[in-house]
RNA sequence: GGUGGAGUGGCCGAGAGGCGAGGCAGCGGCCUGCAAAGCCGUCUACACGGGUUCAAAUCCCGUCUCCACCUCCA
């Protein structure tokens, strides 16, 4: 079967071709940095990350474009609160989105460009909207330019807004605006705000400008696939896609959208007031598992937050690490292998993941019992698979991101301190000394150790949440 | 008012005209000194009301409920 997906703009699967044979080109609308990130923020990036994986997985060459938009009301209103300049509040959370990026093992963008750092770029595509007779600079002097809707027949083809039913947009600052569908593509300037000066005045960006100059300036006029929160898609997709084809670059292909992250049934938001912060959550279940949670997911639909829904996940997960530690602690360094074609049709098919871990848990579970049948050449063969599936997924236990090795020296300390113990236990198992044995156990236990009898003797790990 | 999406077993979540996704939890069994882990079995569901069909969770009509977007938003 062939990759496809979701396309919004044509609300239906198409078969996915990239414009260049072997090259995919990915633009993902990454954050405006105005607060930290939420579990939101972060299911969208790691939806895009299992997106750039399988695609990396399938040999294409991906250049993964993530903007940060560093610069709009919010920043500038937190910077005025804060008496400080607009850009220290747009760095400091920056750092945060990356932090929790690195956090949540989601691979680093090939390139990660501010829209301040592209003004040249955004007065070019202006100058071009002007001369074809799509935008114009406010009358008033004010500084404004404004993209011209009735210019652009296609308005709303994206989002399936027809522009006549649409309310009537308040966005405050429309100050000469000649329609109020018209959007701004830079304000003018405003006594104690940054701006940048442009031949219509000074100023800086409004929204959606910046997303088109960048996502054509690294993947070109045309590139294969935006992609962003579902909540994006009106009004600032479709006005990035209107700015674009209007200055006539083909934009984007395919256009992938990521369902919300909600909770109790109402999308998390920052301005909502329901955001649960990444270090929040990881002091719940281990950033693997939340990855894993986010991830399990499909994409398109909206998934609802819970404690208990975490933790089942973390459990599942902890369920698939546990053979995968087994697997190597009997048949040897676990190798790597191709994904079973269960796993890569599921993917392909608009990254079908809740079908993909069908195959995996039936690695699993299948590992398992090869594992207790003695059979260590089939379940070194299903280890190996399973790995490559959790690649893909970014959350292979296995992987030097989550395989912990930076206390590799404290755990053989450790190894050397509960092995003085299960040998004890073992002592005392041996004279049917229960009551000893279960003592030192239950005291491990305390410790956060877990023992377990097995055929081939008593094994130890690190208990987990 | 417009646009789009959703309602599935105790819970989370796939699927999309017949052939029990998967996970978590529970229960029973095997294993174990007892556990743990694991394996096997079990709980057989698709908002509601009609209709089409040999057959509907899946198609059609209607109803209800919820959500997102149309305003900053991943």
């Amino acid at each position: 079967m062939s990759l496809r997906f979701y396309d919004t703009r044509a609300r239906e699967v198409r078969d996915f071709t990239p414009l260049r044979e072997g090259c995919v080109s990915l633009y993902l609308c990454g954050a405006t940095v105005q607060a930290p990130p939420h579990i939101g923020h972060i299911r969208s990036g790691v939806t895009f990350d299992i997106l750039r994986r399988w695609l990396l997985h399938k040999g294409y060459d991906v250049t993964f474009c993530r903007n940060v938009t560093d610069i709009d009301d919010k920043i500038i209103n937190l910077a005025k609160a804060e008496a400080v300049e607009w850009w220290r509040v747009s760095e400091r959370n920056q750092r945060a989105f990356t932090r929790a990026y690195e956090i949540l093992g989601c691979l680093p963008p090939t390139v990660e460009p501010r829209a301040t750092g592209h003004i040249p770029e955004m007065i070019e595509l202006m100058r071009r909207l002007i001369d074809r007779g799509h935008a114009y600079a406010a009358d008033d002097g004010s500084g404004d330019v404004y993209f011209k809707v009735d210019s652009y027949p296609a308005y709303g083809e994206l989002s399936g807004q027809r522009p006549d039913e649409m309310r009537d947009a308040d966005d405050g600052g429309g100050r000469a605006k000649r329609d109020s569908r018209d959007f701004a593509l830079w304000k003018g300037a405003r006594p104690g705000e940054p701006d940048w000066a442009t031949p219509w005045g000074r100023g800086r960006p409004g929204w959606h400008l910046e997303c088109s100059a960048m996502a054509t300036k690294y993947l070109g006029g045309t590139f294969d696939i935006h992609g962003g929160g579902l909540d994006l898609v009106f009004p600032h997709h479709e006005n990035e896609e209107a700015q674009s084809r209007a200055a006539g670059d083909g934009f984007a292909r395919y256009w992938l959208h990521n369902g919300m992250l909600t909770m109790g049934g109402e999308k998390m938001g920052k301005s909502l007031g329901n955001s649960l912060l990444i270090p929040d959550v990881v002091q719940r279940v281990r950033p693997v598992e939340l990855r894993y949670y986010l991830g399990q997911v499909q994409y398109r639909s909206s998934q609802d937050y819970s404690e208990e829904a975490l933790h089942e996940a973390a459990a599942a997960y902890q369920r698939i690490e546990g053979f995968l530690t087994r697997a190597g602690e009997i048949t040897g360094p676990v190798g790597t292998a191709d994904v079973p074609a269960g796993f890569a049709a599921a993917l392909d098919d608009d990254l079908g993941v809740s079908q993909a871990l069908a195959v995996v848990h039936g690695h699993v579970r299948d590992g398992n019992s090869a594992l207790a049948e003695g059979a260590k050449e089939r379940a070194a063969g299903l280890a190996a698979e399973l790995r490559a599936m959790l690649g893909v997924l970014g959350v292979d236990p296995l992987s030097e991101q989550w395989s912990g090795a930076g206390d590799s020296g404290l755990r053989g300390v450790v190894d050397a301190l509960v092995s003085v113990a299960v040998e004890q236990r073992q002592a005392a198992r041996a004279r049917k000394d229960y009551a000893t044995a279960d003592t030192i156990r239950d005291r491990l236990a305390e410790a956060g150790i877990v023992v377990e009898d097995t055929p081939n003797g008593p094994r130890w790990e690190l208990k987990h949440g």
